[in-house]
DNA sequence: CGGTTTGTTTTGAGTAGTTCAAAACAAACG
DNA sequence: CGTTTGTTTTGAACTACTCAAAACAAACCG
């Protein structure tokens, strides 16, 4: 198979980046993580049915396998709003943070507001060493702020 | 029942910071802020645990139930540390933060780096009105770190 | 102090999201 | 191509939580 076409180099990235986490790549797994490049912020059941089109046996359980497995790597971020099934995404590495919407439960990505590395280092630690911080915004989005002000919530 | 002895103002001053919040005051009620208070960061049923010694026809649902009461009237905080339950406690209003351990699950206060209201104006708000920031530092505590050491993980 | 209203708790059942274990299977390496 | 090692499938089970309706108690009013 020599120079594929640009849609397969795309697929080709998606091997290599699995390979890279040290991950075996097989035909669920590129599935899953193409899913989540096109759906980020996407809930387990959400990508499996983004897979199902094309996988064909793939079970919500393996999704949660390979979501599980790909979070451990450190190719995927999990998020847990409250309230709502856990959120996975792609980006990774930059310590980004997230606003959530109370009302549709709708995510958006921010940069944090000081720095690559906000809030990284607590006033008082109390002995803890600390890998990450997980920061998110409770709010309204525009759209449900509207509909609550007419709505009057 | 004029002057109360101190133990019972204790009781007496629970009953006031529930009907402040609008709520009727019931004994299930003043026994869960109660346990709350002694043992903040605590799942429902820790709770519900907590409260059994005292009333004896309590009941989970019941538990739950307070702690969305409160929780809605603002009288609790609800916190919701991924893979974990939801976790609640009496600190309110101060806008603070948490140091979760990721091997034993253990939760630590900690005031903000930056001021009173930190990381409440992310940079970009994509038109979201923020209500809350809510801050998680997820890492190792002292004692999990030295086992993990000795333990190699 | 007793009746009425309103909100709370109990009881029972049910659901979503997730995890576990074992067998079938496929990728990677030699 | 065979072997090993890791992955997926299948099926079931479990935890945390929610819902609805009936029994009940607090707060207010006369």
């Amino acid at each position: 198979m020599p120079t594929a076409p640009s849609s397969l180099s795309d697929t080709d990235l998606l091997r290599q980046m699995i390979r890279a986490s040290g991950l075996k790549v097989t035909a669920p797994r590129v599935a899953v993580l193409r899913a989540l490049q096109q759906l980020p912020h996407s809930s387990a059941e959400r990508v499996f049915d983004g897979v199902k089109d094309e996988l064909s046996s793939t079970s919500p359980q393996a999704v949660y396998g390979i979501l599980a497995a790909f979070t451990g790597a450190g190719l995927v971020r999990r998020f847990d709003p409250p309230g709502s099934p856990a959120l996975f995404e792609c980006r990774v590495g930059d310590n980004h943070h997230h606003l959530v919407c109370i009302r549709c439960a709708t995510v958006r990505d921010v940069d944090c507001v000081i720095g690559q590395a906000p809030c990284l280092e607590p006033s008082d630690n109390s002995g803890f060493t600390i890998f990450a911080a997980e920061v998110t915004f409770n709010g309204l989005c525009e759209q449900c702020r509207t509909a609550a002000s007419t709505d009057d919530d």
